[in-house]
DNA sequence: GATCCACGGGAATACACGGATG
DNA sequence: CATCCGTGTATTCCCGTGGATC
């Protein structure tokens, strides 16, 4: 049993009904630490790695797979894991494996949703491997570049970075990844991580290994709920039909899954109840749009576009009837320009976050406005926004 | 003084429609 | 009839400025 999930659902002294302990755990954006039943993709994984246990780097790889199949999880996870015992050399890996590593290695996990720029890239990169901080201002991407360059020269050390959510409309695209690959020293090793099938991608002409990733199947991921379920909810919340019936409707994609499950849970909340019923998971179904966008992708957005969406899954439906009139909706609700916030909403929605849909031509003059319809479940972004603005 | 990037603003372009024009 | 034009709205594109920090 998991005594951390036990003490943390009997920490809960708010307000909320006793269903709830916590709300992250469910959150389809944020990973555990030990992903289940990923056990066929955490070989591959090692598979790919092994050289790192003899103190060699692997070659350049990519890992590919659809949306919510886990694979974040699994190289977060491992990344953190294999880093912590480089860092931490009591429970080392070398000590219990074959030989005495030829090098130190590190183990680095990039997010290109979070550093998308060249700079963001290379900054990131050179903050995980440095003790003390890297200026964020007044220096140039060059000399963070040559930085990297004399700190890996001067230890000896080699990298194996994983560079996660390639390929996405809003992080870099894919020949500018490899300019920014062919810029690193030649101790680093990337696994570039993503969705494109490797046949579609330039970076596959650099890699050794493509690591493909399945959906999840439909017992995992049922247990996969069950779990997340337990740490944070009551024992009892979440029957296994109920979880059988998300995982059947999710088609494997863990993401859609946990989403669905979040919104029933805090529709069974609101109405004070102790446990989830069919209802609440048929609405839930309806409240998660189809082509769900990572939620992930959402929260890894800059600040005040946040506050833009924040404020935009407040307004009534009349109100988002055009771009225009959401702009000044949303206006009144921050203290953004409309020039800005009218033009965060068309980049949100030119990177599929939000949804244009064009209104029918009326007869009105002029070009038809439209609707503005969230592309992520707007209940689960609410509730996670607001929970990490209030702490 | 240097650097990056978020913000703000505005110009240019696209689209829809009705009416005028050839 | 096909095309062009004017008007009104929506959308895209681009760039200068300034904040924050070194």
């Amino acid at each position: 049993m998991d005594i951390e999930a036990m003490i943390r659902r009997r920490k809960r002294q708010d307000d909320e009904s006793r269903l709830v302990g916590a709300y992250e755990p469910l959150s389809p954006a944020t990973h555990v630490e030990e992903p289940t039943d990923r056990g066929r993709l955490l070989e591959a994984m090692l598979d790919h790695v092994d050289p790192v246990f003899d103190g060699h780097l692997p070659p350049h790889g990519y890992l590919y797979g659809p949306k919510g199949a886990g694979k974040s999880a699994v190289v977060t996870a491992l990344f953190s894991q294999l880093e912590r015992q480089t860092v931490n050399p009591d429970t080392d890996i070398y000590t219990t494996t074959r030989v005495r590593p030829a090098r130190l290695l590190r183990f680095v996990y990039v997010d290109t949703r979070r550093h998308t720029s060249e700079f963001a890239f290379f900054h990131a990169l050179l903050d995980a491997i440095t003790d003390e901080a890297v200026p964020r201002h007044g220096i140039s991407t060059e000399t963070l570049r040559s930085r990297l360059h004399r700190q890996l020269d001067a230890t000896g050390a080699g990298i194996l970075l994983a560079v996660d959510h390639v390929g996405e409309p809003v992080s870099a695209p894919a020949d500018a990844l490899v300019d920014r690959f062919s810029a690193l020293p030649s101790s680093v090793s990337w696994l570039a991580v993503g969705r494109t099938d490797p046949a579609e991608t330039v970076l596959t002409d650099y890699t050794a290994a493509a690591i493909r990733v399945d959906p999840y199947r439909h017992h995992v991921l049922v247990d996969l709920l069950l779990r997340r379920a337990a740490s944070a909810l009551d024992s009892g919340a979440l029957d296994e039909d109920a979880a059988v019936t998300i995982a059947d409707w999710a088609g494997g994609d863990a993401h859609d899954a946990l989403a669905a499950l979040f919104v029933a849970t805090d529709r069974a909340a609101r109405a004070d109840r102790q446990t989830i019923t069919d209802r609440d998971i048929a609405a839930a179904f309806q409240a998660v749009p189809p082509d769900c966008v990572a939620l992930g992708r959402v929260f890894a957005l800059p600040e005040n576009k946040q506050t833009v969406l924040r404020a935009l899954v407040d307004l009534d439906p009349a109100e988002r009837e055009s771009v225009t009139v959401a702009t000044a909706a949303v206006a009144d609700l921050t203290d953004l320009a409309e020039g800005t916030i009218k033009r965060y909403l068309y980049e949100l929605a030119d990177v599929g976050i939000v949804d244009r849909v064009q209104a029918p031509e009326d007869g009105e003059s002029g070009r038809p406005p439209s609707r503005l319809e969230p592309k992520f479940p707007p209940t689960v972004f609410r509730r996670l926004y607001d929970i990490e603005r209030e702490s």
